[in-house]
DNA sequence: TTAACACTTAAAGTCCACTTTAAGGCAAGC
DNA sequence: GCTTGCCTTAAAGTGGACTTTAAGTGTTAA
């Protein structure tokens, strides 16, 4: 038979909280199927889709638009090419953030190196960062 | 004579709106000067630092960082070492996050291109995504 | 049988980084 | 002199992604 898990229980295999599990269900994210009594309950289908989820939202992909693949999801292997551009935009989104954050990163590594030049004195005291920085442009 | 900017021409200079100038101002992120009217005004140094704040930003540092950062500057040469250290946490910070990013976005690079094999029949209808995942790891 | 613990709902609160609103002052150009 | 457009302040509102609170029900273990 298939593997039934509780709130708490998938919460704890996917590493999110029971409110926020509840809190994406409301969001139309996730969904969950009721036992006897009334309490939600899950499968290893459910493991996997927020498996999924997880990668896309930590692409930066907002909450907003998962549920729109998940709305496209839900209406068939006809929106299979909806599904792909929209995750396509997103990873275009995605590798623009990084390489902006990389170039602000390269910026802060130069800091730091010019501190540890400021601290061992082999950068000129008079030297001011900006002008430290055209150095390497 | 220094070149003195209003806040608007500031703004557009590092293109910031007036308002979030001066919720920075008030968060102790920046500072400016007043002239005989009690209007504020900047100059180049000032353009220089919130070039350089636009670049920790850009590093995903919290403005509330950014501030201890401009707590320690205004204690002079003596706090570079902490705020090197500050920066070092920063940069480890930054790039640990870069690198969650790209390994999530690797994943939707194989859902990108397990759609496209969907698509063109190169995948079998019945291998679902997580099976052809596995090929991958 | 009673305490502990898991579950239920709806609604309000939180954090961050702004943005918007409201109400007004001052200077330049027509 | 009046309109336009810049500036001033304080305070309230926004959006995203949760988190916390409140009030209650049900199951399990000692």
């Amino acid at each position: 038979m298939e593997k039934r898990y509780k709130i708490g229980e998938f919460g704890k295999l996917v590493g999110l909280t029971t409110p926020t599990l509840r809190y994406y269900e409301s969001e139309g994210l996730i969904v969950s199927q009721r036992d006897d009594n009334g309490n939600r309950y899950y499968t290893d289908q459910d493991v996997k889709w927020l498996g999924f989820l997880l990668h896309l939202k930590g692409t930066g992909m907002s909450l907003n638009d998962i549920k729109r693949y998940v709305q496209l999801r839900a209406q068939g292997d006809g929106t299979i090419p909806q599904r792909r551009d929209l995750l396509e935009r997103v990873r275009e989104d995605s590798l623009v953030e990084i390489r902006e954050r990389e170039a602000n990163l390269k910026v802060l590594n130069h800091k730091i190196d010019w501190y540890a030049g400021k601290l061992d004195k082999t950068i000129d005291e008079n030297e001011d960062f900006e002008t430290y920085l055209k150095r390497f442009q």
